[in-house]
Order: C-alpha cells, then sequence, then structure tokens
DNA sequence: TGCATATAATAAGTATACTTATTATAATTG
DNA sequence: CAATTATAATAAGTATACTTATTATATGCA
C-alpha cells in the first residue's frame, strides 16, 4: 500500500487536507443554518461585518467591510448589491470620497443580523463542542496558522 | 465596546470564523502554487484521489471519486470533465453498469498529478511547519471535528 | 419475476471567489 | 501645482459548490 508518490500513508495525515474537509464540513451546516434566513455565509459575514464596524464608524465602505470580513473587494461589491436587493443595507454616495460607497444596515437588515448571529453562534457552538476545554487551544493554534502565512 | 448582539469580544474568539479564514488563507496558497501546473485546487483533489484509488482498483467511478475527495456529485462531472477536456483523463463506460463512467488518467495525466502532488506537499509543508511537532495535534483535533460532525 | 427503491450522472440555475483590466478620483511628492 | 502613484469600485471572464429535478439503469425483495 506504499506509494512513492505519496509522502503519507493516507489522507488522514495530511494537514490540509483535513483542514480543507473539516471547513468543507463546517459551511455546508452554515450554509443549512442560514438558509432558513434566506442569507448565504458570505452576505451574513459581511452583514456582521457591517453591524460591528458600525458601531464604530459612521461611514462604513465597501473596501472597510472587505478588509473586515476577509471577502476580496470584488466579491465584497458583488455580494452587497445582492444584499441592496434584498432591502438588508443601501449603499450610498461618499460625502467626501466620491469614489466610495458607504454602507448601512436598514432597519430589517438589522434585525435579520442580529437573529442570524444567534443561529450561528448556536451552530458554531455545537459544531466545536467536541473540543470542550480544547477550543481556546484550537483558537489559538488556528491564530498562529493565520499570523504566520498572511 | 461591548455588544450584546455579540457573544464575542472580538472575531478572533469565534473558532468558526477563524476556521474559515485560515481555510480562506490556505486556499489562496495553494491556488498560487498550483497555478504553475495549470490545476485549480479542486482539479489536483480529483486527479490526486484517482491516482491514489487506481492502485487499489480497476475500475474508478465518479461517484467513487466524489466519496473519496468528498467533492460532491455534480461538481466532481463538471471538474472531471474540464480534466477530460486538458487531456488529463478518459472516461469511458462502465463495463457491467451503463449508467458509471470510469475515470482513468492519461500518462500525462499521471506525470501532472504526480508533479503537482510534490508541489501540495511542499506549499502544506511550510503552512503548517508553524505548529512544528503540535501538528500531530492539529491534524486529531481536526479529525475528531470531522468525525463528530458529518 | 416484477415492481418499488436506490443509484450514477448530469442539466439548469444561483451564488461565491478569484483574476485581470478599467474608470474615476484621491493623495503624495518633486 | 502638476505629475505620479495609490485607492475604491466594478466589468468581464473562469471555475467551483451547491440546489432541485431528470434520465437511465441497477438492485432488493415480496
Amino acid at each position: 500500500m506504499s506509494d512513492k508518490n505519496f509522502s503519507v500513508k493516507n489522507a488522514d495525515d495530511s494537514s490540509g487536507f483535513l483542514l480543507w474537509q473539516v471547513t468543507a464540513l463546517w459551511q455546508r451546516g452554515i450554509k443549512k443554518a442560514l438558509n432558513v434566513h434566506n442569507l448565504t455565509h458570505s452576505q451574513f459575514v459581511l452583514l456582521a461585518s457591517l453591524l460591528w464596524l458600525s458601531r464604530q464608524s459612521e461611514e462604513v465602505t465597501q473596501i472597510d467591510l472587505s478588509a473586515h470580513s476577509k471577502i476580496d473587494p470584488m466579491t465584497t461589491s458583488t455580494v452587497l448589491r445582492t444584499l441592496q436587493t434584498k432591502k438588508f443595507l443601501k449603499r450610498k454616495e461618499h460625502v467626501t470620497d466620491t469614489r466610495a460607497k458607504v454602507i448601512e444596515l436598514t432597519d430589517e437588515g438589522a434585525s435579520v443580523t442580529k437573529v442570524a448571529l444567534k443561529t450561528v453562534e448556536k451552530f458554531d457552538s455545537d459544531f466545536f463542542s467536541t473540543l470542550g476545554e480544547g477550543q481556546k487551544d484550537f483558537n489559538k493554534i488556528v491564530l498562529n496558522l493565520i499570523s504566520k502565512n498572511k
């Protein structure tokens, strides 16, 4: 069963493959959980980012949202327009920077986001519950990976 | 800075958000690394799965590849046709099950896969090197998450 | 055996996620 | 202050990743 083409005996020894698989599993779960709110995961992330950033700043732009959510600017633009169509947010002209758009949650958008936050937090709580106290270690490891690879 | 809508003080305490972010980082890196072979990550995963499964079985079908790679059957179908166009594999009629297609690597496909495997292993080795000996723990944790959530 | 059920593949449609290139405008600096 | 450089947004194009529905065929069991 050994093969010089593969450095590991089986896929379960490949951190990359495992990371990819667990994320796919997590994404499918989140997708189903958010389905009841008629939101995709990216839509939710941008809404939650907007809710978060709106607490500090009056004028949240698309690039602010892209930076905070880590969703690339083009995708951010596309998803925000979808969310505008759904009437969850408004995109206005920026007062001083005419290149930029100021994004604001509508009342409905804020409301949906807050409910969806509970859904996602519940899902995550369940998904990672098997880690128990080890969840803190998991977060530390992943944060380390992120900081070393960005 | 506290807000009853958010259960955590910041996004760095959310395992789900962290998982999503590190995977996005990993995916971007893999994408760039595989770019020199003119392969996407999904294409690579299916090719590597095919190389792997071909060692055990004469007749590897699309559903076999889907199950092994965890890529859903529809996406598997689409990606395999792209790989067929690239002449990296052939899709033949199954002898006994006429619903199924038998997938076989071409010589070029096998060759590309083997080189790409080295590229991916090198990338993963670098990406996870910061974990040091902790990589085994990481794999264990992730395997646990996968088995408990599937 | 014959039929209900399961399975393999895929068509069509929606929504990311990325790339490169473009437009418009800001900001910096010689 | 004019010229260069950087930035915000997005058009166009490619490739997943998923959903629901369909077609064809295989399989299990009464």
